[in-house]
DNA sequence: GGTAGTTGCTACAGCCACTGTAGCTTCAAG
DNA sequence: CTTGAAGCTACAGTGGCTGTAGCAACTACC
């Protein structure tokens, strides 16, 4: 049995995450000392591993609650997983995608800036007018 | 003069965005008509360009804050608002390292998967099992 | 057995950059 | 003069935590 620190430490969680998975049920109620402190078995440090991973894989907490519900019934399909994990692998590849944008953009911001007066300022100059832009960046760069 | 609902379409921006602005200082408080609504001149409809352009290319409300500032004052050098449009273009190229990490993880995770039961999903088992992984991804995709 | 120091507890505020809601007032068109 | 859109304030909620205050419990050492 860990005490809410040492699973911390095991899966590289801070306690507060913890208790806040607990809160909005991502994780159990956790077992109790006498004196009212939480207990973590083996199980529940698998459970908090699965959690941490997919967050590390940038999956937000409301998919991971399905895919924790899918990995708790395993005689269901696997099709729900794979179409989440393609849901995420898409979104991932969107926000490259933006990324790459605003990249070269700031890249030649930065290039054209000869280093003078802020009167002269090609940074400055691109931002009071979108019409340097090449591209159209037109959400916000996420 | 613009209602804030104009100056919003011509801005892209959402009314509530706007008075958000003002609330946090970075546009300045409005004129006001008698009956207490606002109204925006083109010094206005510009600064708001501005913000949200940089917002466009992910600078933080903060950054704006000091790129607004530089941009105020003509004379002073140009190399502050160089230096935090690098910080700005570092950001974004540690983030598309990251996502790329993940991207790779995520499409081996998908391809691996086989579409039967999840007992034997590949997705879940991943998730699961760290070790499966080929990087790292230590800290949280975002 | 005592005590000091670490860790744990709850409850709540704060972060970023908005977004949405409720309940009201003002404005512009017909 | 009415109607309906657009404006107003104030506040709660989003996601995924993080930090703080003020306690209680556990553990290591003497």
């Amino acid at each position: 049995m860990l005490t809410i620190g040492k699973l911390g430490q095991k899966t590289g969680t801070r306690v507060q995450t913890i208790r806040y998975y607990e809160e909005i049920g991502l994780m159990p109620e956790a077992e109790r000392t006498e004196g009212g402190q939480r207990r973590y078995s083996d199980a529940d440090f698998d459970r908090l591993s699965f959690i941490r991973h997919a967050r590390q894989l940038g999956f937000p907490l409301e998919a991971i609650r399905e895919l924790l519900s899918l990995s708790d019934h395993p005689d269901q399909s696997c099709h729900e997983a794979d179409a989440i994990a393609r849901r995420q692998l898409k979104q991932v590849e969107q926000r490259i995608a933006r990324l790459n944008a605003l990249k070269t953009e700031l890249h030649r911001m930065i290039e054209e800036c000869s280093g003078g007066h802020a009167a002269d300022c090609r940074v400055l100059e691109v931002l009071r007018d979108h019409s340097e832009c090449l591209t159209r960046h037109d959400d916000i760069g996420a």
